[in-house]
DNA sequence: TAGATTGTTAATCGATTAACAATC
DNA sequence: TAGATTGTTAATCGATTAACAATC
């Protein structure tokens, strides 16, 4: 088993793309492409995509390119796509709904074993066959189950101590929509944060600048 | 009114963090801070810190540091938070319930003023006294009241005729939580996209990384 | 074989960090 | 004034792009 060494933060942040180009290039019926027709799909220069590749490995074919069949379980290995996770989730609100009904964690190798809420109203639907539980039951789910990874949908104020609880019982990792800064108080956590507000305002500047007359694209 | 000239990808991605701790320090009381101090509790250098805001201009004091209220305001103009835009979402699934329920997009000077979804079930529905309408009455809509924003949480597939329909009736900007790619046959439309499931695959990247030995923090 | 395209090294470009004079 | 901290220039570091020999 080969060691990953140092891969920097800008060609992971590219990995989960070239994996959805990839697939849907797949699902299209195409088999091969090289890594000139790639950079124009996405976006990117042929140098970069190769220089991407090769901090795996040589997946490609001199005059040929690249098997695009091959690539996707190059990517999906990479990514760990195919080591099963489980998964809790915790808040049921709108967007915890949401996550839990449309995503497709099994797709990424987690699987959603439990969800939780503290607000009473939601206990015993069901989402996905999967029951909403109250919050105090949490600690006991996780000492019987041991889940890996913990959604966090629920709000900054009552994050802090979530993950406090969490942590003790062995939760190392967080998909979090929540405002808290988990890395600051666990730095060693695997955390993965979606701040969507960050995103609105992105936009917001992208269209103010755009509105300035400067272009944009 | 100063032009702004060549902002940098990087320098734009975290403008949205300063004004999110910034916001969060002034309503923990705190009115000034030091680009020292800022850089410990956001993990970046003060030296960047400062790099940053002058790119938009001296905000600070020397022997003093920065006045957090100010520098609220300023990012606020920066990101074009004040600027009034209009936005309608355009699917009212779970994910687009979740998004208009939710997502406080006053504060970032959007307003949304319509809500969209081809599915008749969910007619006359009201979230945030805005009603669910149908499909077909988008392009009247539209031409009535010219949104300069929409939210795209629909299905990929039918992503790319509704682009097309939107971009026709003056939509210039684009908040795209769908997998479909806006810039490739548009590169000069506003675009944000939100790819949830892209966020979803890293945090699997960095749990298969953690578990191999390597740290990662 | 000839043509195409990779893998990889070298060159360039840009972003981050360090340093320090200016100044509150 | 002395101390602190900025604004800004210079140095370093890393990422992207270009080039080309290797090879299918």
């Amino acid at each position: 088993m080969k060691t990953q060494k140092e891969i920097s933060a800008s060609v992971i942040s590219r990995l989960p793309r070239y994996y959805r180009f990839l697939c849907d290039l797949y699902s299209n019926g195409q088999k091969r492409i090289s890594s000139k027709e790639l950079a124009d799909i996405m976006g990117f220069t042929a140098s970069q995509i190769r220089q991407d590749f090769n901090c795996f490995g040589g997946f490609g074919q001199q005059g040929y390119g690249y098997n695009i069949e091959q690539l996707i379980g190059e990517f999906a290995g990479i990514l760990g796509l195919n080591k099963l996770k489980t998964a809790i989730l915790i808040g049921a609100g709108n967007l915890g709904r949401a996550v839990a009904s449309q995503m497709s964690f099994e797709d990424k190798g987690f699987k959603l074993i439990g969800i939780f809420d503290c607000d009473p109203l939601y206990k015993g639907i069901k989402i996905r066959d999967i029951p909403i539980s109250a919050d105090d039951s949490i600690s006991d789910f996780c000492t019987e189950n041991k889940p890996d990874m913990a959604v966090l949908c629920l709000p900054a104020d009552k994050a802090p101590d979530m993950v406090d609880l969490l942590i003790s019982l062995g939760v190392k990792s967080f998909w979090n929509f929540s405002h808290y800064d988990i890395h600051r108080k666990y730095p060693a956590a695997n955390v993965e944060n979606v701040h969507l507000s960050d995103s609105l305002m992105t936009l917001s500047f992208i269209i103010k600048n755009s509105d300035t007359g400067e272009n944009y694209d």
